[in-house]
RNA sequence: GCCGUCUUAGCUUAGCUGGUGGAGCUUCGGACUGUUAAUCCGAUGGUCGUCGGUUCAAAUCCGACAGACGGCGCCA
């Protein structure tokens, strides 16, 4: 988050803007009816507003005194709580002391802030005093106090507090390191401190939605969640890194993709997704990679790219909408236009999609978007992959996200589809407007073992007279591992077949009762920063993994 | 892996053609019963990333190294 300039009013962790999130009377999933006669947890009638009626209600246990029933920012702020006492807790948002008599103690509960004014002949002299001293980000475990409307406060409401106690397990609290102007290097080693802003908690509040809103997707769609393993032994796909660690004494992989693994989850659910960290070990350096990032992905038995693709801008227009409707006070917090996500989905005449329900994602045959490249003045050939310039060319302006289709074989990996009499592949990759990259990697899957194990050893070949040091290395590398194995039966033939046994099982899935099906995968932190239009993505989580970083 | 930028007090930074390093915030002390990132007065705080070189003299010029950040490639 480039957050230079903004104030540190900003900065430091507080309002949630609106939330309607937050419990409205503390714990209501913990709610008891105090009227029902049945006295049961989770009791069906029990409502928030029975246990709101009477603000210091302990919960309704004999020996549960100490849990006061405590109010929240929210409420406050919404009007509904002027005139009564309320019982906060939470942290020093603010912090303003005049003279040892006067203290203003914002604070903020994680629902919103409030300005609580602590004055000497209204509070009793231990917590005027402990709010005097109250360092910032203390936390205050107890606040009794009267709610007033007043305008000289903000937000236009304050508590004039009568009780005020700090919690320092610690000894007093020390001074917060992280106050005004910072750099990024000092937010990301301050990162567990730095969580406590506005803008971090808005987008993982974002986020929340985003992941809610996928499962209601999946849910309606008849898809099943899955849970593929994270752990894997095998070096799929071939051109990511992949981290390595050692499992039990053979080497093992963290898995950049489900992919493979969801495929054999069709065959049983023909409708699958799953999310699951997916690990890449490219030392990558640019606002739109993470070493570790959340993998959406999704396969589906008898679907072909086309409906594959449908389903792609079904699910990206349903996050969108569901954003843009009940995220909206936090993407104004991020200075963002809800209306912009609001779009995102809805036909757009001049970005080339067909009016076909109102709603569609202009797509692009990869030969097109070539002739379209060549007309915009790029040195660029068939058979040639894009870069960032191209992308940005073909999507800059655009409302929508970009399907690019059809892609040569020889630059996209071993198991998509062959397009029937082409050099091609049954394939897209969704991408976001404005060059916020490739969001979505889908195809249709090849059911032809010859073509794939054809293709996985031409791959596997190609490095050896790779451009690239490391492949030429990676390749000799695994080609002398296997012939060593091998020993005296080591022919380039036996090579190349034990090369291709890892993926055995995965070609069984085309032997036993194959189908044509497609898939895709999806990078959360993606979509979650196209939506929230910020400038990188490793603000996209709470604790980013990039190369140069794993602390905090 | 390649290319670029940066590194000065706890934080954010100024420091031109080399001549004993300035500020804001924080912190500490003082004043203050209506502040809004409180204000006002005073004080503390710096082997200028590390090592080496040029020079009478280096934060400043040169080199190497380290770290961070960014761009490309790779991809989601």
């Amino acid at each position: 988050m480039s957050a230079r300039g903004l104030g540190a009013d900003c900065r430091i962790a507080g309002a949630l803007a609106g939330s309607t999130d937050f419990p409205a009377n503390g714990c209501p999933r913990l709610g008891l009816s105090t009227r029902g006669r049945r006295k049961t947890w989770n009791h069906p009638g029990a409502s928030s507003s029975s246990v709101a009626a009477s603000p210091r209600h302990p919960f309704n246990h004999p020996r549960s005194r100490t849990l006061v029933q405590f109010d929240s920012v929210a409420d406050i702020l919404a009007g509904k709580k002027t005139g009564q006492t309320v019982h906060l807790r939470g942290w020093v948002h603010r912090h303003r002391a005049s003279g040892g008599k006067l203290a203003f103690v914002v604070l903020r509960d994680g629902s919103g802030t409030v300005q609580c004014t602590v004055k000497g002949g209204v509070a009793d002299p231990d917590s005027l005093a402990m709010a005097v001293r109250a360092k910032l980000e203390a936390s205050v475990s107890s606040l009794e106090g009267t709610v007033a409307a007043d305008e000289r406060a903000p937000g236009g409401f304050e508590v004039k507090v009568a009780r005020f106690t700090l919690h320092e397990p610690n000894g007093p609290t020390g001074d917060f390191p992280l106050r005004g102007e910072q750099g990024t290097e000092f937010e990301l080693d301050m990162r567990h401190l730095w969580l406590r802003s506005t803008e971090l908690s808005a987008i993982l509040r974002i986020k929340h939605r985003l992941y809610k809103a996928v499962h209601d997707f999946y849910d309606r769609e008849g898809f099943t969640q899955v849970d593929p393993s994270v752990i894997t032994t095998n070096a799929c796909e071939g051109g990511s890194t992949l981290f390595t660690f050692d499992y039990f004494g053979q080497t093992a992989y963290l898995s950049q993709s489900a992919q493979m693994y969801l495929e054999g989850c069709i065959f049983g659910l023909p409708k699958v997704y799953s999310i699951t960290p997916s690990f890449r070990a490219e030392k990558s350096r640019t606002t739109k990679h993470l070493t570790e990032f959340h993998h959406l992905e999704a396969e589906y038995a008898w679907w072909n790219a086309e409906d594959s693709r449908v389903h792609q801008e079904k699910l990206v227009t349903y996050m969108a909408q569901t954003i843009a409707r009940e995220c909206a006070a936090d993407l104004i917090l991020l200075k963002q236009d809800p209306a912009r996500l609001a779009k995102i989905g809805t036909f757009q005449p001049g970005e080339g999609g067909e009016d076909i329900d109102g709603k569609r994602f202009p797509r692009i045959d990869y030969s097109q978007a070539v002739d379209r490249l060549k007309q915009l003045g790029f040195h660029v050939n068939y058979g040639d992959d894009f870069g960032v310039p191209h992308e940005k060319a073909l999507t800059e302006g655009k409302v929508n996200p970009l399907f690019i289709c059809d892609w040569p074989a020889n630059i996209k990996a071993f198991y998509m589809a062959e397009k029937p009499g082409t050099d091609r592949v049954l394939c897209s990759d969704m991408m976001g407007p404005d060059g916020f990259g490739e969001l979505i990697g889908g195809s249709q899957r090849s059911e032809d073992v010859v073509s794939m194990e054809r293709r996985l050893l031409a791959q596997w070949k190609a490095m050896a007279q790779s451009k690239d040091f490391d492949d030429r290395r990676q390749f000799k590398h695994e080609w002398e591992a296997i012939a060593a194995r091998l020993g005296e039966n080591a022919t380039d033939e036996a090579i190349e077949q034990a090369y291709l046994k890892p993926y055995q099982w995965y070609f069984d899935l085309r032997r036993y009762g194959s189908v044509p099906h497609s898939g895709f995968g999806l990078g959360i932190e993606r979509v979650l920063r196209w939506f929230t239009g910020q400038e990188h993505i490793r603000d996209m989580l709470p604790y980013p993994r990039t190369p140069a970083r794993a602390y905090p």
